[in-house]
DNA sequence: TGATGTGAAGCGGTTCACAGCC
DNA sequence: GGCTGTGAACCGCTTCACATCA
């Protein structure tokens, strides 16, 4: 174990070796080697055993790692052991399905407001979660203990909206708006660009070498 | 110009100048140097030009840019001259949601067509997009010329859906499930894990630096 | 003069390969 | 014998710095 300054590379990686781990425990496994793992997720085992020791020495040589022990490590490694409470500003379309979507799928985040400008949406309601009035933010993010927001409003207005947030205390942020963000101070903001990503699809369709199907 | 393999990372970034040079287009500005764009995007100069370089000789030393010309190039390069046809595997949720998003918001993508193996879904419609049997995608998928799958199912069934959408002929893929896929051939997938962000945040916040809110 | 295009240097992440330990 | 943990080699992307050219 060394005391270097992390990846987001490798922390990406340890959430997914994570839900590895979930999958095998759900089928009962107890041990499971580096080279199991990465056979099984097509994964790197060299990568494994590189990102796992950056936190500690969690295996047995020999054997390899104890599934419910590495799942509880990494679990607290994520901070997944304690409760997130998510706020999404812009209540259009996008901002709505990633409320139900991380009300669905996510079990230590839960969405307890949403925000938005617009006078017809202030006071409706997603499911169980409220729409408020972005000039709120402060006082509820305070209030309902906020500790994560989620950008799903129009690229032209993300930096302000951005602005409101870091304001108001919060350190993570999640941008869906497709613009690069100034970031000040130690947030920490993760930006997921929908259309970059398609963009990105249709410059590889455009290449010669896949115009004709083979290669 | 090189005649090299160009990197993801540059084509992203191709997509974002892009976007930049459109801000500056609507703006009525003519030419740009790259520092020009640097500053005004938080981006960085040398990259820019190196991007470009591997694509072109588009820039006239001692001037810059011509905005409206590096547009046409970009979007060119980027095959966003042409139009795209998306499938949407997956009528959740998550996967109404970009049907909207996408149909909305893309210019040169449009959405032809939802798939889903729901009977109660089959039939119905999302604004003017029907959503059909995943059984009939090859068929359906040939007749409205999709050239772009965005899958937004379960994890568990990824995989199988995107080996129907391989046999169909599709080359690129959009994937929203939290999973990591096997991929055969030269089909291209691009991943969107919106599990693995939200617990790249979750470190973050659970980092001894950020718990006092300075450092 | 001013900004591009580009070799070269620098840096960070991945992969290799093996010593060390069970 | 088997598998981890890790220094070293490798590789690719970014940044620098400057020759080149309008």
């Amino acid at each position: 174990m060394k005391v270097e300054k992390i990846s987001e590379l490798t922390t990406n990686r340890m959430s997914i070796y994570l839900r590895c781990l979930n999958a095998l425990a759900a089928e009962n496994v107890k041990t499971v080697s580096s080279d199991g793992l990465a056979k099984r997720f097509h994964l790197n085992s060299a990568q494994i055993r590189k990102d796992l020791a950056y936190f500690g020495e969690f295996g047995v040589r020999g054997v390899g790692y104890y599934v419910d022990e590495l799942r509880e490590h990494l679990t607290k490694i994520l901070g997944l052991n304690t409760e997130h409470c998510v706020a999404i500003i812009g209540a259009g379309r996008l901002g709505t399905a990633l409320a139900d979507y991380y009300g669905l799928t996510q079990t230590n985040f839960s969405v307890a407001a949403m925000f938005d400008a617009d006078k017809e949406k202030i006071g409706q309601k997603i499911g169980d979660v409220e729409i408020f009035d972005i000039k709120d933010f402060a006082r509820i993010a305070k209030r309902d203990k906020i500790d994560v927001a989620v950008i799903a409003v129009p690229a032209a207005v993300a930096q302000s909206v951005l602005e409101i947030i870091t304001k108001a205390g919060i350190k993570a942020v999640m941008n869906f708006a497709p613009t690069p963000l100034k970031v000040e101070g130690d947030v920490k903001v993760k930006t997921v660009d929908l259309t970059i990503s398609l963009e990105s699809l249709s410059y590889f369709l455009a290449q010669p070498t896949n115009s004709n199907g083979k290669n």
